[in-house]
RNA sequence: UUCGGUAUGGUGUAAUUGGUAGCACGACAGAUUCUGGUUCUGUUAGUCCUGGUUCAAGUCCAGGUACCGAAACCA
């Protein structure tokens, strides 16, 4: 991806830089993405892979992705696979190093007897819950467990038996004879290999007890050869344990250096509160275009490339922060206002009718497909005597700095002609269901041969061609900035936003939308970002749903207009 | 009360390692515009606190304060 050198360097980068020149691993620069296979990626996993990979990179070195499968309780191939189309779909690609902690499962093994065989592992009898008693507190050192100074014979045996599985799960386990009054409570004799009879998804029933992460993770690391191993915060205490096995091993010691973990503003980014949603039904699946995840942004119609720009820009840091959505939203609306090519579509129609129009004609009018893009070209929009635009941008009491349709003010329809409106009808509830103008012909194409300016330009569908179609209009989850600041258990879901998702099913759009592919991105000028639905577009049944809105500069106007 | 971390405008992020606190987003104001979009210009506002060293401190020293993480046979 980008692989220019940057002007101000991030904590990591001067880390890199400092040991490329120092020769400690010889100019070599390879890191690792390492997912759980346990559950879909995030933007908070996007930040991590553009590092990883990003780092990768620049520093012409190489990058792996690697499976910490050392759960088989937790990990399926479902989210394997899920995972790796994520990765790729970001734009990210691990050649033929793709890895799982289970191909390791025999040097793991291997290396444990080594431990025990050094007189540094052994194998505990206790219960699990006298293990979680004798671990001490915070606050409290540990006690010793009574089979910790097993001789190694045994010791041995113990473990063979453990893999042979002659024992039933909890009778016991192996732990790292470290320090049981250790201040960093990973250093109190941490367990390495736990017995679960579970059937593994990819080693099947060849194992009965599997390593624990900290027994795995750094070696994998060490096994692929990686130099500089990039991982959030919460993992900076268990760098000395990584240290210490590595050391015991004496085997090929990678770095590890800990950053930040993306936080976002108006949203959730836990697995357990993501699943939450899912399950409780307020979402409507992992891919609900209203979820961070990375399937529900590509579902949504973000783009690969704002997402690879946001984390660019965020950059790297020990700071806890949270950033704000807008600030994605902002390098979103750039990628695509770049890019897709325009549309005119009336989300709340109305109809509005030319007096003046000759009876029956159809005009093609051309049209600009993106002012930001002359190569894309133009097409043809049919104009007709009878069209639809939108219920708001009609008023019948206009407000100061109105620029919109009103009875008597000249505005131009986009591409089209300058209309006024005439009069009005109204249903016997007062809605108003037709608006009768009139043209001038003149103006053909949106410009007047006299010069003469008109203060706004709205668009249009000819009634008689327009697509009927579904319109889905997202909006951010949550209606505050933090939704889990200063609340308990359950207490972030009152946050949640009503509105998150409105459902438009009359809309009209242009008869061209009418073949859009399913994952193809448009703008509907004046109103938003909108991407075809991936599961529910389809001919002859229409689904729109919506990206990003455009900034609305006239909201913000007619809010203070009202305020004062 | 333990150990490990972190504090720079509203939100993030830089500062050649002791030398004019910069950038982005946001907000606000204006210009341009056949999208009240885009683009352009300007304004706004910051070094957690208290001392100390120094000609000079965001940066060095001392002492505070606040916040985050850690006590799964999870990752």
């Amino acid at each position: 991806m980008t692989t220019e050198p940057r002007d101000n360097l991030d904590f990591i980068r001067q880390e890199v830089e400092k040991d490329n020149a120092s020769g400690r691993y010889g100019g070599r620069v390879h890191t690792r993405f390492p997912p759980e296979p346990n559950g879909y990626l995030h933007v908070g996993h996007a930040k991590a892979i553009c590092l990883s990979f990003g780092v990768a990179a620049e520093y012409g070195g190489l990058c792996n992705l690697r499976f910490d499968d050392t759960n088989p309780t937790k990990e399926e191939q479902e989210y394997v696979d899920a995972i790796q189309d994520d990765v790729r779909w970001l734009g990210f690609d691990w050649g033929d190093r793709l890895f799982f902690a289970s191909d390791f499962f025999q040097r793991l093994y291997d290396d444990a007897v080594r431990l025990v065989q050094k007189g540094v592992a052994y194998v505990d009898s206790q219960s699990p819950e006298e293990i979680r008693t004798n671990r001490g507190s915070l606050y409290v050192p540990g006690r010793d467990s009574p089979y910790r100074n097993r001789p190694v014979a045994e010791n041995l045996e113990l473990l063979e038996r453990m893999r042979a599985g002659d024992f039933d799960e909890g009778a016991c386990c192996l732990r790292a004879r470290i320090d049981m009054a250790h201040p960093n409570m990973n250093m109190r004799d941490p367990i390495m290999y736990r017995i679960r009879k579970a059937r593994h998804h990819r080693t099947g029933d060849t194992w009965c007890i599997y390593p624990m992460y900290d027994w795995a993770h750094g070696q994998c690391d060490s096994y692929e050869g990686i130099t500089h191993s990039l991982c959030t915060l919460e993992f900076e205490n268990h760098r000395p344990l990584y240290d210490w096995f590595i050391e015991q091993l004496g085997i090929h010691a990678p770095r590890q250096i800990e950053f930040a973990r993306l936080q976002l503003t108006y949203t959730v980014l836990s697995k357990r509160k993501l699943l939450e949603l899912v399950q409780d039904g307020t979402v409507d699946g992992w891919d609900d275009p209203r979820m961070p995840t990375l399937r529900g942004m590509r579902r949504r119609g973000y783009t690969p490339a704002a997402i690879r720009a946001f984390c660019d820009h965020i950059g790297i840091a020990k700071f806890d922060a949270i950033h704000d959505v807008a600030l994605l939203e902002h390098f979103l609306r750039e990628d695509l206002n770049r890019t897709s090519p325009r549309r005119m579509v009336v989300t709340d129609p109305v109809e509005l009718v030319l007096t003046d129009w000759p009876a029956g004609k159809v005009d093609e009018l051309d049209a600009v497909n993106n002012p930001e893009d002359p190569g894309a070209g133009t097409r043809k929009v049919p104009f007709t005597g009878r069209l639809f635009v939108e219920r708001d941008d009609f008023r019948e009491n206009a407000p100061r700095k109105w620029h919109r349709l009103a009875i008597g003010q000249e505005v131009r329809l986009r591409y089209g002609y300058y209309v006024t409106v005439r009069e009005v009808e109204k249903d016997a509830d007062g809605r108003i269901v037709q608006l009768r103008a009139t043209h001038d012909p003149a103006s053909r194409g949106g410009d007047s041969p006299d010069g003469r300016k008109v203060r706004g330009t709205i668009h249009w569908v000819s009634a008689e061609h327009a697509v009927d179609g579904e319109l889905r209009l997202y909006d951010r989850l949550f209606a505050v900035e933090h939704p889990t600041r200063g609340v308990e258990g359950d207490g972030w879901k009152a946050h949640l936003a009503p509105d998150s998702l409105v459902v438009r099913r009359g809309a009209k759009l242009e008869p061209s939308l009418r073949d859009a592919e399913p994952g193809a991105r448009f703008q509907f000028e004046r109103v938003g970002y909108f991407v075809a639905d991936l599961r529910d577009h389809g001919p002859g049944q229409p689904v729109f749903d919506r990206t990003v809105a455009l900034k609305d500069s006239w909201a913000r106007l007619e809010a203070k207009l009202a305020d004062a």
